[in-house]
DNA sequence: CTATGATTCAAACGGTTGTTTCAGCCGTGA
DNA sequence: TCACGGCTGAAACAACCGTTTGAATCATAG
């Protein structure tokens, strides 16, 4: 059985991702990551190295493709001349709020995870997410700019900062909102997805 | 020496305050707290009974007051018979962003234990913090649906909830927004409120 | 001054942490 | 078939965890 997907490697990794979203960093053990994982104690040391190398290789497996899909889609948008500022707001949540959906390892794991990265302000991983992921923001930054010419580089990031704010915090499904009887998680994802790009086109349309 | 304001219990809250904000709950053990505050290691038990319980009263000391300012800025305001909808926003918002400058610990110790404690998702905690202080919240969610009777109840619920995540991200000054050279702690939280209160006085008035 | 209750202290408790070790297992290529 | 390197296994390592204990110290009231 050497099918990567049953690998020590990932099942470890989905095993820390979920724990990780539980208990956060610290609070999660080695051992209860690998007993979960079925998986020898060990085995996080011989194929990580290091508990704070398994979790940047947590990072690394999932904002890779967000960062690919968000791209992605900020292409496509700008492809379209008519392109609305909401399509840029699309290309920039929806593909954050589907990480917590459709990934195999089965949901709101690792968004929570990314949630406590921000709450934790460990500075190595700061350094570790700025230096893999900024430069898809700048472009995101620009797209905003050109989309918004009555806005001021700084008034521009001031907005773009509470979005952020908005976004990280709907992915973490923090808030008081609970999901209503027939919904299926799918739905509620993109309810807020819709809610979020509605509210925040019209706070980035604001007039200063 | 019986000020109260160097007892040891007060040492112990500020130290564990500055501590789980810095390293998690689960992060920052007994003993580096007790060592930061200069007290001996059997103090928390003695004055607290136990971590879990010198957790919670780090947050009853803080949001005691929160919700304490929070109340009198909305009452003021609804005094107001021809109050904005800005006036609403600015008091559930001011103070909170208050609470990061002008404690007498210093600072953003706080604000940033509050933002963990949402992303701990701590069942625990969660419950403390719905017992103490969901009502406060609900006399704001009255006061918005008075105010935008063009919204049902649960898009309202999803706007506070976007407003709740922004403010929680802005509190915490997760965002990439540095403080520009000459500007005070204190102003640079004004603008973050300025900006806070204009953006989702937007959102709020989108209409469906 | 003495007695009393509150507080502090050093030390130890059992348990858990991340990491290391090294013997054994496995599939693969010679 | 045999040997080799990648991998897993059980066990142990020192260090640290939250909590408890009981004696020493303190301030205060009688």
């Amino acid at each position: 059985m050497n099918n990567p997907h049953f690998s020590t490697k990932q099942r470890i990794l989905d095993s820390a991702e979920s724990l990780f979203a539980k208990h956060g960093f610290a609070g999660a053990s080695l051992r209860q990551v690998t007993s979960a994982a079925s998986v020898n104690l060990a085995a996080v040391n011989y194929h990580f190295g290091s508990k704070e190398n398994l979790i940047n290789e947590v990072f690394r497996r999932r904002l890779d493709t967000l960062n690919a899909q968000r791209l992605k889609a900020l292409t496509a948008a700008l492809a379209d001349a008519s392109h609305s500022l909401e399509d840029l707001l699309a290309a920039f949540i929806r593909p954050a709020l589907a990480l917590s959906v459709d990934q195999p390892g089965g949901g709101t794991g690792f968004v929570r995870v990314l949630a406590r990265a921000y709450a934790e302000h460990n500075e190595q991983l700061r350094k570790f997410l700025h230096d893999n992921y900024s430069p898809a923001l700048k472009q995101f930054a620009v797209a905003f700019g050109k989309r918004l010419p009555h806005l001021d580089k700084q008034e521009l990031y001031w907005r773009l900062d509470i979005i952020s704010g908005a976004l990280t915090y709907a992915m973490a499904d923090f808030g008081m909102i609970k999901r209503r009887g027939g919904i299926s998680e799918q739905q509620h994802r993109d309810q807020a997805a819709e809610h979020l790009i509605a509210f925040t086109a019209a706070g980035l349309r604001a007039t200063v």
